[in-house]
DNA sequence: TTACTCTCTGTAGTTACTACAGGTGCAAGT
DNA sequence: ACTTGCACCTGTAGTAACTACAGAGAGTAA
């Protein structure tokens, strides 16, 4: 058991100071010990649940749905709110994935139209010198 | 040559009205005529510009690159910052599509664990029963 | 002791909007 | 003439998820 402050939590998570105040606020963290001066004191569960915060972030859940996710903790013996929120989320992405997919297309074809001198702007209204 | 008030425009380029006045203060849109009262009064190249402005967002530019692109104006003859501009875009969204690909593939890995009731929070970040 | 770093709090800034409060303008209906 | 009702005006606050800073206290090393 290892005791650790603020900076050595973001440390270890490479998280920023600042945002481990954050998600305190907004309840995704706990509130820690404090030192008699009011330091926050920290421990490996910390480091496990900042962890855990921040990979899911990653995935692209937003805080709400992090802190949904960690209160199933009540229920760990049924998996399927987790397996909705997941599926719900997977679904999400896929359509982010179509999305930027077509967004990347437009921008090829811009690219090749820059390429053979057409103002883009143009192009993307479909018009000649709508800009100008 | 018609003369459109605020609501108008955003009805014609499917912009919220409220956008519009904000796309005003960030110098995006320029500063309109105004009726005796003060009320907005905006014409063709205003439904041309917003346009334009609606389909780059779409496509992920930031207002900044927009207001960019916009300024390109100047130099209409020269299509290299244009293209500047779209090609570092382009990478920028080649770079998102392969970290949503990744998120994905997670997400689907997460589901089948949780399929196979593996808590999901506990595979994150490669524990067993890591927040219970 | 001095210097330096860390911590604390609260608040402001970021992006790209969106919405609301409180106040006019304007046209149509009664 | 009056009222209803909408559109418009301004400025400001709220959203997500941080990030950063100001001003003050705490803790450690030289």
């Amino acid at each position: 058991m290892f005791e650790i402050r603020r900076s050595e939590l973001a440390s270890r998570t490479g998280c920023n100071p600042e945002t481990i105040r954050f998600y305190e606020s907004k309840g995704v963290l706990p509130e820690p010990a404090r030192t008699a001066a009011g330091h926050r004191i920290y421990g490996p569960r910390d480091v496990q649940r900042l962890t855990f915060i921040l990979q899911t972030r990653a995935l692209g859940f937003s805080l709400a749905e992090v802190l949904e996710l960690i209160s199933l903790e009540e229920q760990p013996e049924n998996c399927n709110d987790v397996y909705t929120l997941l599926s719900k989320h997977l679904s999400n992405v896929e359509k982010r994935l179509e999305n930027l997919n077509s967004i990347k297309v437009s921008l090829e074809s811009a690219i090749v139209g820059c390429q053979n001198n057409v103002d883009v702007r143009c192009q993307f209204v479909g018009l000649e010198k709508c800009l100008t």
